[in-house]
DNA sequence: GGTAATTACCGCCATT
DNA sequence: ATAATGGCGGTAATTA
C-alpha cells in the first residue's frame, strides 16, 4: 500500500485544463467501486487569485502550498511558458516535498516546474515533443528523451504530449495497487491499460514493474511468436515456473490470465494486419496464431463486436473512424 | 452452428 | 509464524 495517500495538483494561473483534468480524474474520481483505500486528492494554487483557463474558465483552488509540503504524490500539469520561472514558493515546496520523500509528476509541459527543482538533473526526463529541444537547452544536466510516453525514475516521472499524462497516472496506480486495480481505472476512462505499439514506456528504475520481473522476458517472448502455437504451459516452462505459479503471478502482474491475455494479444496483431495489409482472413488468421479462421472470427467478433473482413473494410473507408463502433 | 476432446482457470491444501 | 509454491480436481472456455 501506498505510505501518504495525499495526491496534490498544482495549480497555475493559465492552467491547462485538460492536464489538470487528467489528474483530477486519476486520483481525485472516488473509487467505491475498489476494495482498496483510494487517494486523498488536493488541489493547491500557486498564484493568488482565481486561476485562468481557456474560455473565460475559473478555478479557485481549496488549499495552499503547505499541502505539498505534506504530499504524498505531486502532479505537475503543463505549465503556461516555458520561458517563464515557475513561482519560487512553489519551486521550493516541491524540493522539500521531495525531500521528504515525495514522488513527484509531470505531465507536458509541467516539466519546466520540475526542471526548475533541480531534481531531474543527471536523470532521464521526457515532455511534449514541442518542448524537447527547448528542456534540453535550458536544462543541459537533463537526458531528455524525446520519444518516449513517459519516464519513471522512481520518485520523478515526466510524461510526454497532455494524453501521456494518463498513460504515466496509470502507471503510478499500477506500481501503487497492482496491474488489476490499474485496469480497473483504464476501464472506467474506457482507455487502453496499457497503450500498444509505437512508443514503448521508458522505465529506469521500475520499483514494482514488469521490466525487474522474470515475467517480462516471458511476455516479450510470446509477442515474438505469436504467430505459433502457445499453451499457458509453454510459456510457463520459458518462465522456468510451474504452471500454477506462472498463471498467478501472470494474473498478478498483468491483470489478466496468461491466455487471456494471449489471445488478446493475439486479437491486436490480427487487426493491425487487417489495417495494414491486403492479406485473405485465413492468412491473417494463421499469422496470428489462430490456427483457423473461425476461431480468429470468435474472438474478433468478442472484443470488437465486429467480423474481421467488416472491420478490415470499414478501417480502409473510413479513416479515423470507429470500426466496430456499431450499436453494441 | 453443434460436438467432442483439449486446455485453461481457480479454489483448496500440503509443502517449502 | 507468514508467504510463496505447485499439484490436484471440478468447472468453464477454447479449439478443431
Amino acid at each position: 500500500m501506498i505510505p501518504n495517500r495525499l495526491v496534490v495538483a498544482v495549480a497555475y494561473d493559465n492552467l491547462c485544463a485538460f492536464e489538470f483534468g487528467v489528474a483530477a480524474e486519476l486520483f481525485g474520481l472516488a473509487r467505491p467501486e475498489l476494495e482498496t483505500s483510494w487517494y486523498d486528492f488536493h488541489v493547491v494554487s500557486a498564484d493568488p487569485g482565481p486561476l485562468r483557463s481557456l474560455g473565460g474558465v475559473t478555478i479557485s483552488a481549496s488549499t495552499d502550498l503547505s499541502a505539498v509540503r505534506a504530499a504524498g504524490t505531486i502532479v505537475l500539469p503543463g505549465w503556461r511558458d516555458p520561458g517563464e520561472p515557475p513561482p519560487p514558493a512553489v519551486v521550493e515546496a516541491i524540493r522539500a516535498a521531495h525531500d521528504r520523500g515525495a514522488r513527484i509528476m509531470s505531465i507536458c509541459s509541467g516539466v519546466f516546474v520540475l526542471a526548475a527543482t533541480g531534481l531531474l538533473d543527471g536523470l532521464p526526463a521526457t515532455t511534449h515533443w514541442r518542448y524537447t529541444e527547448r528542456l534540453a537547452a535550458g536544462y543541459p544536466a537533463i537526458d531528455v528523451r524525446p520519444d518516449v510516453l513517459y519516464v519513471d525514475n522512481g520518485t520523478t516521472m515526466t510524461s510526454a504530449g497532455s494524453a501521456a499524462g494518463i498513460d504515466l497516472g496509470l502507471h503510478l496506480i499500477r506500481r501503487d495497487h497492482g496491474a488489476a486495480i490499474a485496469g480497473e481505472v483504464a476501464r472506467r476512462l474506457v482507455v487502453p491499460p496499457q497503450r500498444d505499439g509505437g512508443q514503448a514506456q521508458f522505465i529506469r528504475t521500475p520499483v514494482v514493474g514488469l521490466a525487474a520481473s522474470p515475467l517480462a522476458a516471458t511476455v516479450d517472448w510470446a509477442l515474438e511468436h505469436l504467430s505459433e502455437p502457445l499453451t499457458v504451459a509453454s510459456l510457463a516452462r520459458h518462465a522456468n515456473m510451474a504452471s500454477r505459479t506462472f498463471a498467478r503471478r501472470f494474473g498478478a502482474e498483468i491483470g489478466l490470465p496468461p491466455h487471456q491475455w494471449l489471445v488478446r494479444q493475439r486479437v491486436a496483431l490480427a487487426r493491425r494486419l487487417l489495417e495494414t495489409t491486403p492479406a485473405p482472413i485465413d492468412d491473417v488468421a494463421r499469422a496470428s496464431g489462430f490456427v483457423t479462421a473461425a476461431t480468429l472470427r470468435h474472438h474478433f467478433r468478442r472484443e470488437l463486436r465486429t467480423a474481421p473482413s467488416r472491420y478490415r473494410s470499414s478501417f480502409n473507408t473510413s479513416q479515423g473512424g470507429r470500426p466496430g463502433g456499431g450499436t453494441g
